[in-house]
DNA sequence: CTTTTATTTCTGTTTATACAGAAATTACAG
DNA sequence: CTGTAATTTCTGTATAAACAGAAATAAAAG
């Protein structure tokens, strides 16, 4: 029963501002912290272990990995000769944020843009009008058209193209015609 | 007195699902809510007529446009022959987006980078080296530098660059020597 | 200066979420 | 089977955020 887990002043200092930085974003806060956890630790840990390491309790930790699990952030690992699942999370930032992006851009921009061009619909078959509520929801159902259009390009992109992308922005910016 | 305002139920449907989506991404539900009633209403208004139309306290209106105008989403319009305060957000999303993007950055991703910068910084001074650690943080950090970096210069773009960017995607893409 | 109007701040309540600990379930070992 | 380990679900509690309404303040009118 080795499961102590002993944090470094680092270590603790990067998890605790993570689970600030999730909670700002809508993030439950123990399901950031062991996000983070599992980020920097160098091995995948079990749920005991991360339950002493974050003094949660293990319920806590149990709902949180399935949160992680549902935004596809955590992968779980056997080891020989113990039943406990082991659990870890992505070496890559970029392919983190990737999948985050993409789940979140399901979970609601889709929704929202589906309720734009419903809200549209009616309008449309509506008797009086209203060409100002008509506009103003179109040119928001535009925003979302052209920005989640250029995400959906720009985020099948490898990690490897993403990076070079950023770090090319002056000189893609200077070739387009503005 | 004639502060009443009648919602479509379009406007309504719009208004509604506007709070519940901020509220995902850890804005309050009444201020999300307020934004998009000023959005989508043809003429700036009172506190008074967004509390009567939304049905909330007078002192959460209050608060919620002074959170408003924190974000820099709102501003004040003066009326003749009326003391009262008429408040108007923007009507291009693609600005308002610029807006809070930018917030948001300096808000929580700023200073997530600043602590990624000390940890490196602690990491580096320390006796026992931790490369595990460094090099997880390093590798964040990077793609904190790496985003953010290209963000500042896209989002600075105007609307009508930016538009045409993301309509553009393919060729763009097309161009680069992935 | 007093009254009216508008806004903000304060205080207590409600509501939603996070959470702990217990109980129940599941999976496996012997 | 029976017992043990592991995990999940359930239930109640604590915490924090949102909110309403009152009180206080500020601003302007007369």
């Amino acid at each position: 029963m080795n499961d102590k887990i002993s944090l470094s002043a680092v270590q603790e200092k990067f998890i605790l501002h993570w689970g600030e930085m999730g909670m700002n974003w809508g993030i439950n806060r123990t399901v950031a912290q062991i996000h983070s956890l599992l980020y920097v630790w160098p091995e995948p840990l079990n749920a005991e272990q991360i339950r002493i390491t974050l003094s949660v309790a293990r319920s806590n930790v149990s709902n949180s990995l399935r949160e992680l699990s549902g935004w596809g952030l955590i992968r779980t690992i056997q080891k020989l000769g113990d039943r406990k699942d082991h659990f870890a999370t992505f070496d890559d930032p970029w392919e983190m944020f990737r999948i985050v992006a993409k789940e979140r851009k399901r979970r609601e921009m889709d929704p929202t843009a589906l309720m734009l061009t419903e809200c549209l619909d009616e309008l449309k078959k509506s008797k009086k009008p209203d060409a100002h509520t008509q506009k103003r929801l179109a040119d928001m159902k535009g925003f979302f058209d052209d920005t989640m259009g250029c995400f959906d390009k720009v985020n099948a992109l490898p990690t490897s193209a993403l990076r070079k992308l950023t770090k090319m922005t002056d000189r893609v910016l200077k070739l387009l015609p503005f």
